[in-house]
DNA sequence: CTTGACCTTCCAGTAAGTGGAAGCCCTATA
DNA sequence: TATAGGGCTTCCACTTACTGGAAGGTCAAG
């Protein structure tokens, strides 16, 4: 299969599959010519590593998973340890977004937004204590996403 | 005031200051010894910064708002313009990881871990057809906090 | 034979910094 | 006065997970 075919069958583009490629996740072989030819079975792990991805693991999380989908004698403990701590991360991104929603509506709702420069957000920023920000972290690099 | 002073009194590390620098959002001046030497103005401009990135807007939108806050003349409608559509953004990535979430809570509470390989996660995972993905869209770049 | 779709590689850019190296500058102490 | 330390400087590379684009090879149809 060429790279278009398991592109539009995985729904991954297919310069997202030369980047697997590029870090290890799949290995084609090569025609003569020098195009990829996938595999049924690169195309199962492009479309694992697609819904893996939808869910939000990392490429890392996913080269872990992939290992394990790989493996016939994996113990679904492995699998479960690496889900449930994605889902700690999520849960705990939510959290923090909520916290953050909560903040910025009760400026938004207080801000009368008209012609004049007085503004409760401008204040909220400008104000030199700590009262706010205590509570919201600041962003982790750990946490792109 | 030197790069020290600055970070500790406004909380942003120095590395962060000199690419605020880099960015434009500071322009301390220099000392003949090609120290940077920071005005009070500065330091307020950092500790705004400081908070409005804690809120999660963008250096884009801090650039704004930066901009803004210098503006005598501005109109409390533009800042919370901003500050509406960063909460639009906030709450609909909360609806995304909540729909995460629940998936992945899902799949976690239906897996027994134990030795055997056995795995509703895995199954999920190496299902071919779209029933979960449908809901779920894929992270974009943009989403990148 | 040409056209156009498809494929290849490589380079650069994204957001918002962080880590580290190499090398000044300044002050205090032995 | 030598030196040790801490702070400051610049510059380069790295992070995540791709994406865009350029330059060019390949293939099938008309």
């Amino acid at each position: 299969m060429n790279i278009g075919n398991v592109s539009e069958m995985s729904g991954l583009p297919a310069k997202t599959i030369r980047y697997y490629e590029d870090i290890g996740l799949v290995q084609p072989s090569r025609r003569e010519n020098g195009y990829r030819d996938f595999a049924v079975q690169d195309l199962h792990k492009l479309a694992f590593l697609g819904r893996a991805r939808s869910l939000g693991f990392s490429i890392d999380d996913c080269r872990t998973l992939l290992s394990l989908y790989e493996d016939r004698e994996r113990s679904s403990a492995d699998v479960k340890a690496i889900a449930q701590s994605h889902l700690a991360r999520v849960d705990q991104k939510i959290e923090e977004l909520q916290a953050l929603s909560a903040t910025l509506r009760d400026l938004v709702v207080r801000c009368h937004g008209d012609d004049r420069p007085d503004c409760p957000i401008m204040d909220d920023l400008t104000r030199s204590d700590l009262r706010r920000r205590e509570n919201i972290p600041l962003e982790q690099p750990s946490e792109h996403w």
